[in-house]
DNA sequence: GATGTACATTGATGTATGTTAAGAAAGAAT
DNA sequence: ATTCTTTCTTAACATACATCAATGTACATC
């Protein structure tokens, strides 16, 4: 098992040592699934956070008429879970599936602890990471509120480069909040003003 | 200083017994600003929670064309604050201000710690206002991508009856995503559908 | 190579929401 | 009470975006 990206993770974000990372290594338990597949459904309770490894995978909601809304994008490097269904231990409300075939690394409550006792940094870093969220779900909102279906594509494609080429447009409309035909137009307004992403 | 919502606050929300409270009597300080007054600008760091203890603010951003988006209001013993800007030491993006006289508990990382100090719960309750956030913004999310402005209107005056109440409706328009007159026009129809919220 | 499936684009049209402007209603100030 | 200011509503018009339907394109599969 190899698992570069999560130990680098571990290494560079969490701060733990090589020797802390080896005490761990027995806790690790990863999960593969292939495309299409879900690691939640609406009603279950989320005892798991997921680290992706490797692969893509989506979080979403659907609403009452079956419309999909893509809350997330999760790539390699990222963790994406309904972390408030297993802290509440609530039922979730929405999904998680998987674009790509996808390695991920299971993230239980007590796979928190027993490393947050190797060591206590492990904590902090919990926490840095729930601060994160916060701050890029206002900033989220603050985007839904104020701006157009253009701004909010140019503001994705900056913020996420590497999804931007992985996954099909009508997930970036659902994740924008507008119709697949509407980004294919906002796009080809971008085309003729001579936009170029990269 | 009678602060009785702030105590009660502590007592059932935090868990602390009435002999705790009086111990951190002193560490209490409070502030009070009348109408329009700032507690939060652009560019600031945000090195506050504020609890309402009478009256009402909102926080809002503002984008570059100079349009407001409200992303919460604060009503008594709720909490506002942009906690990322404290949390990383970065210049808030976001305003705090006041729509009527209010008087705020100011919570400082100094008092959090000083406070669980004297009982570990305040911690855990930390925790949970962190993940209990999440969770409203989730759902914000959800509905701005997914649901319609009446559907968020709805939702609106459901969970925030007091607000509705309380602040102009160009307010409640701005927390919408929606012009006032678009809101105006919602709220013909739904008077036409013979909707009566209270 | 032929067929099928998923996705993207385009055009015609409809609808929700924005814009502008005016007036009505409600509050605040004098 | 009178005036001034803010807020709310309404209407006419404009625009962004949705919907529906058709076509194009890439790819898988057979």
């Amino acid at each position: 098992m190899e698992l570069a990206n999560f130990k680098t993770y571990f290494l560079e974000q969490c701060e733990l040592s090589k020797d802390e990372i080896e005490q761990i290594d027995h806790l690790i338990i990863t999960k593969t699934v292939s495309k299409g597949e879900f690691l939640l459904k609406q009603g279950e309770v989320c005892n798991h956070s997921f680290f992706v490894e490797k692969g893509l995978l989506r979080f979403y909601a659907l609403n009452e008429e079956g419309k999909e809304s893509i809350l997330q994008f999760a790539s390699e490097n990222w963790i994406v879970s309904d972390r408030g269904s297993a802290y509440f231990q609530q039922p979730s409300t929405y999904y998680i599936d998987a674009i790509e075939p996808t390695t991920v690394v299971l993230i239980s409550e007590d796979f928190i602890n027993q490393v947050a006792n190797i060591n206590p940094n492990f904590r902090a870093h919990n926490e840095r990471l729930l601060q994160n969220h916060i701050r890029s779900l206002y900033k989220r909102v603050s985007l839904l509120l104020g701006a157009s279906a253009k701004t909010r594509y140019l503001d994705f494609i900056k913020t996420y480069p590497d999804v931007t080429l992985r996954v099909p447009q009508w997930m970036i409309a659902s994740y924008l909040g507008v119709t697949p035909e509407s980004l294919s137009r906002v796009r080809k307004s971008l085309a003729k003003e001579n936009f170029k992403p990269y």
